[in-house]
DNA sequence: CAGGGCCGATTACGAGCGTAATCTATACAA
DNA sequence: TTGTATAGATTACGCTCGTAATCGGCCCTG
């Protein structure tokens, strides 16, 4: 399921929160974007044409939920880019990290505790 | 400097082994595309108007080069991701791809040393 | 019962993209 | 010198995206 960068904001907001009604998704969203409320409500529709949305009837509108699972997707998003950018390989990457000064201290810590974790299996 | 999918392959060839003529370009890149000629062509053009490659004449064709670095393309388009979907931090991406199995053990292995080198410092 | 407002649906439209075919100029071959 | 092959330049075209405006139907209010 190809999702956009602009589809993608709204599916982060349905994942926070759902379900909700295009208005809600407007307010959740739009502040950040600077988007028009219709703006929304197309992403919406897109989005519900793709599968990657529902929306259960709600008296005189609609509550949308998330179809698409959030952790499918940024499986899907970030082996992507991995396989296209470094071959496939999660180290070389990480490595490219360190080396751009993006690792926090918070980062490292954690890093170093899922490495420790993973010996212990 | 925005380069697209497509054009990105292109650069990969590049960045591999430079300068090229359009010709080789192809050569390097079809297999893997199926491309026609036309297609690297189109794609080399797109990125001299953007300024990512330049070319220099040789009798009569044209020899192109990167000018966009391969390290910033990769740190503009890897952080774009981890700040997109995970905040900006790298450790709950890494936890991403040990949850899906995408760490091999040559990853892990490596993961470790660069830790013990940023210990070292 | 008629009009207005609200909500989703439809339509719009220019930019960039993927994928090429065609045009044009030029360098060599006959 | 004139044709032909070839390399880059120009043009093409349908699709998706970002960003909306507008339409059409229904529910409430007067």
């Amino acid at each position: 399921m190809q999702i956009s960068d602009a589809e993608s904001v709204v599916m982060q907001a349905l994942w926070a929160s759902s379900p909700m009604a295009a208005e809600d998704v407007f307010a959740a969203v739009a502040p950040g974007q600077g988007w028009q409320e219709a703006t929304v409500k197309t992403l919406l529709n897109r989005l519900l044409k793709k599968g990657a949305i529902s929306a259960e009837r709600d008296g005189r509108r609609f509550l949308y939920s998330p179809v698409l699972e959030r952790d499918q997707w940024l499986r899907q998003e970030s082996e992507g880019l991995v396989d296209r950018l470094f071959g496939g390989r999660v180290a070389p990457m990480v490595a490219h990290f360190t080396e751009s000064g993006r690792l926090s201290k918070k980062d490292l810590a954690e890093l170093r505790r899922l490495l420790e974790e993973l010996d212990d299996e």
